[in-house]
DNA sequence: GCCAACGTTGGC
DNA sequence: GCCAACGTTGGC
């Protein structure tokens, strides 16, 4: 099993969003690298849900990954924002994975907080100007936020 | 293949 | 809302 964090921003999807409809497809990722990532996924990994653009931004609970990648339809769709008209139907350039609501934490792990923990030093999501909405997290990292977040 | 212009992300 | 950082685009 991997680990991961995934942004999104509330005011567009929140935590909230995911726990109301159990599970959601994780579109609109338009980035190559991040996309790279989406296709590596398994699963039954694990996802740190990060709340960004909004005070304080940070990890706010977990999701699982509950299928394989697959395509992104909504590139597909000339109504959606998302639309790409430049992929190719027979050669998709932008995948998904579908994520399932697992849990909210009892605290949030601020971006200041990450920034303090001496195993998330290397994180991608502390180094500033990271773009990066799918980032992989390594297994000491990932006990390192969730021991803060559930054992204030 | 360079790089200026442009659009987007996301902390602040 | 501002703007630095970054990725992408397209003229050359």
């Amino acid at each position: 099993m991997s680990f991961w964090l995934m942004k999104s921003e509330p005011d567009t999807f929140s935590l909230d969003d995911l726990e109301r409809l159990g599970t959601t497809p994780w579109d609109g990722v338009r980035n190559y690298q991040a996309r790279n990532f989406l296709r590596s996924m398994k699963p039954g990994d694990r996802a740190f849900f990060y709340h960004s653009r909004v005070e304080p931004p940070g990890v706010v609970g977990v999701c699982r990954v509950c299928s394989r990648p697959r395509p992104d339809p909504s590139q597909f769709d000339p109504e959606s924002p998302y639309h790409d008209p430049r992929s190719p139907r027979d050669n998709p350039r932008w995948w998904l994975v579908d994520v399932a609501f697992v849990r909210r934490f009892p605290h949030q792990v601020s971006l200041d907080e990450l920034r303090g923990l001496p195993a998330c030093k290397e994180m991608a999501v502390t180094r500033t100007g990271n773009r990066l909405s799918v980032t992989p997290v390594s297994e000491r990292e990932w006990r390192s936020i969730y021991t803060r977040a559930t054992r204030p």
